[in-house]
DNA sequence: AATGTGACGGAAC
DNA sequence: CGTTCCGCCACAT
């Protein structure tokens, strides 16, 4: 399982996807259940290279942070979208841009069994 | 070919 | 969870 395969995007797509509402993960988490625990910072890429392209079907970007809830991807959202998205789920906030993983934190690893 | 750069993460302090 | 440092790896230059 190595990150530059063909369709390591299209798999961190299909993890972001189901992520459920009021939910968020980190970079680190998708990588490993991906198989690929070095490929973070992949992860940050494929969703960087996701709102520069166009996809079938929109996924919830904006429910992925990083491993201590802050939202590091902000400045690819138009102005504040990211975090507005955020908070319109009831995501609770414990500063500016960071949320709370103790509540929100969705583990693709515990979550998802098979696919 | 060589070097710098990150939507990262973990360890050490 | 501050700062700093380091391993990581696809990409840009």
């Amino acid at each position: 399982m190595n990150p530059n395969s063909a369709d390591f995007y299209n798999r961190v797509y299909k993890v972001v996807a189901q992520i459920p509402e009021g939910k968020v993960t980190n970079y680190g988490a998708i990588a490993k259940y991906l198989g690929v625990e070095s490929g973070a910072r992949m992860v940050g890429y494929a969703l960087n290279n996701y709102l520069s392209g166009k996809l079938e079907f929109p996924i919830p970007a904006h429910r992925v942070v990083n491993r201590l809830g802050y939202l590091t991807g902000r400045a690819y959202f138009d102005g504040d979208t990211m975090r507005e998205r955020l908070q319109q789920e009831k995501i609770v906030f414990i500063d500016e841009y960071q949320v709370d993983m103790k509540l929100h934190f969705w583990d693709p690893q515990v979550e998802l069994s098979e696919s």
